[in-house]
DNA sequence: GTGAAAGCGCTAACAA
DNA sequence: TTGTTAGCGCTTTCAC
């Protein structure tokens, strides 16, 4: 048992304050049943021997690496920004890990990101859309035993702990607002198909425009992909037709930028030429001009909230089973009236 | 040797290929000296019961976590999407992964840092701007043994290998610019002043300053700590000067940003009446109107050229001691002329 | 209250 | 080419 090659570990301290590993190991774990005296000295040697524990040793004994993880095939940088401070605000403790994960495009390549879930010890994982809704990664992950949340799913919601929020009803109620402007040919930009809020939003502004007795022409309809660029080209082509709408419903805010960005080169005065909404109020929202009417969805909370089910989880608690945290409409600047006569 | 109870591991590998567990360990890890025969009933072993190694075990022996931790104490989402970006990207193999570790202020508590990172297991450690210029942080990385390389240091520059662009040069470039476009009364909005790139621009500016014969004037300089809002904020304070600035010189893309947001607020025709100019060409930059003119700091690259040097350090290679990579004015329509008579 | 022994799952060093 | 033994640094029985 004597020994001092290398690091010191808890037989060096052991050693110094002339106890048993064991109990160094009780006293730096705060265990009770421990004398004033020996807990004292234990410390005193841990402290001059500026002894830390090998993590790696406590997790493979404990079967617990504290790390999380969290899952997302985002490219919306500003989204991405707040689903971490989510997370990470949760581990505050410092009692665990966050390893982000951002994946390539899942289409068929999901074995690649279950790969990675299973080599990078996980005990638990966010997983923020579309991830939240592969059913191949969420059977992967039980199989696995790994504990996770889902952030935003829209099918097996019984799965796993889940946040949401109401994508149709927050969809609807910005288009409303435009439609209530006095918006009749609006113009839209839509998400990557192969996130499901996509179609949630669709459907809210379906229901919005079925409500106002309006049609959704389909060569008024553009698909975009969550990001500026993509946002650009779809505004590109929708402000190059002959009539061209005078307000745009973007997917997300990222778009709606690209599709202000756009207006601008064209010389159109905004908003009073065309009207542009967005979806999420991320900080890009506010630092356009004009700055960017949308519906705030709550993304840092969204994730905190799962990151806090995980962590539930794994300290034995039993977290709610869905929490739905509630959305809003932001009026800004970047929508108006239309002009008289287009 | 016979069990079976929970997780499948290398004795039941070993147990169904009839081989012992050193040899299921040499196949998985592609060691040479292995029959055919067996390499391929231990591979069939282990599909069948769906084998993984268990990391952590494997961390602990080979003393290697395969964690490499990127700290940043910044407040600017696109400056972070970058940074990670750019370390992540060069884990792309797969063998390591990126543990992000965003700080407080480090202010006084890089004490708590330190104990994040001891207690991290990392393997080696990315630091970025400031806390590639804490000595106390340096200094205990290196007593920890974590390899660490860093971006954008300006002091101690022999402690490890580090990535750096030349800010001096840079500034007195964007500043050159805007002074050669004729401006004379010009307003700056500096960074954060424990970051020391804050000292290098504001040396950068002052050198275009001399050249030019203009003086710089202390109510014509401004604090901000690099966030928008920060930046909207002293914007307000200069532009409410009686002889307003006709330019503004900003620390970084984000307060530039919130300049332009402040200017029209106070309705001012951009650029006409007001030129502004920020540093760094993050995502944002293009994104407003009129877009940003500012220097492109390669952010993505400095962090990725950093990891790689990381990696090569873990993998017992010997990477260049500093990289230097280069700026490039980014010009776009948010400087002009000033308008005659300011 | 404290300690001895066993073992988490894996690999390094050595032997065969 | 393959197996045996020891041990990474810690915690968990279960004695005392």
């Amino acid at each position: 048992m004597i020994r001092s090659k290398g690091r010191t570990t808890i037989v060096d301290v052991a050693n110094l304050a002339e106890v048993s590993t064991k109990t160094v190991s009780r006293v730096l774990n705060g265990e009770r049943h421990v004398s004033e005296d020996v807990r004292s000295r234990v410390l005193a040697a841990a402290r001059q021997l500026n002894y830390h524990p090998n993590v790696l040793a406590q997790a493979l004994v404990r079967r617990r690496s504290h790390l999380i993880g969290l899952v997302y095939e985002n490219p919306s940088p500003s989204y991405v920004v707040e689903l971490q401070k989510g997370v990470s605000g949760e581990l505050h403790g410092g009692r665990y890990r966050m390893v982000v994960l951002p994946t390539g495009p899942l289409q068929g390549n999901a074995g690649e990101v279950i790969g990675l879930l299973r080599s990078a010890a996980l005990d638990g994982v966010v997983l923020a859309p579309p991830v939240s809704d592969d059913p191949t990664i969420l059977a992967e992950l039980e199989e696995a035993g790994i504990r996770f949340a889902r952030i935003a799913p829209t099918r097996l919601l019984d799965v796993a702990p889940a946040t949401l929020i109401d994508d149709v009803a927050a969809a609807r109620e910005i288009a409303e607002y435009v439609i209530g402007l006095g918006h009749r040919e609006i113009g839209i930009i839509r998400g990557d198909p192969t996130h499901a809020s996509t179609e949630e939003r669709m459907t809210g502004y379906g229901q919005a425009f079925r409500k106002a007795g309006l049609t959704m022409r389909l060569n008024r309809i553009e698909q975009g992909c969550y990001t500026f660029d993509s946002g650009a080209d779809a505004a590109r082509r929708l402000l190059a037709q002959s009539d061209r709408p005078t307000a745009i419903l973007a997917h997300n805010d990222d778009m709606a930028v690209g599709a202000i960005m756009v207006a601008h080169q064209l010389g159109l005065s905004l908003p009073g030429d065309l009207s542009v909404v967005g979806f999420d109020d991320s900080a890009i929202a506010n630092a356009t001009w004009p700055r960017l009417t949308t519906v705030r969805q709550p993304v840092m909370e969204l994730a905190a909230t799962a990151a806090a089910m995980v962590v539930a989880m794994l300290e034995g608690e039993q977290p709610e089973r869905r929490v739905r945290h509630s959305h809003e409409l932001v009026i800004r600047e970047s929508a108006v009236a239309p002009s008289q006569k287009t």
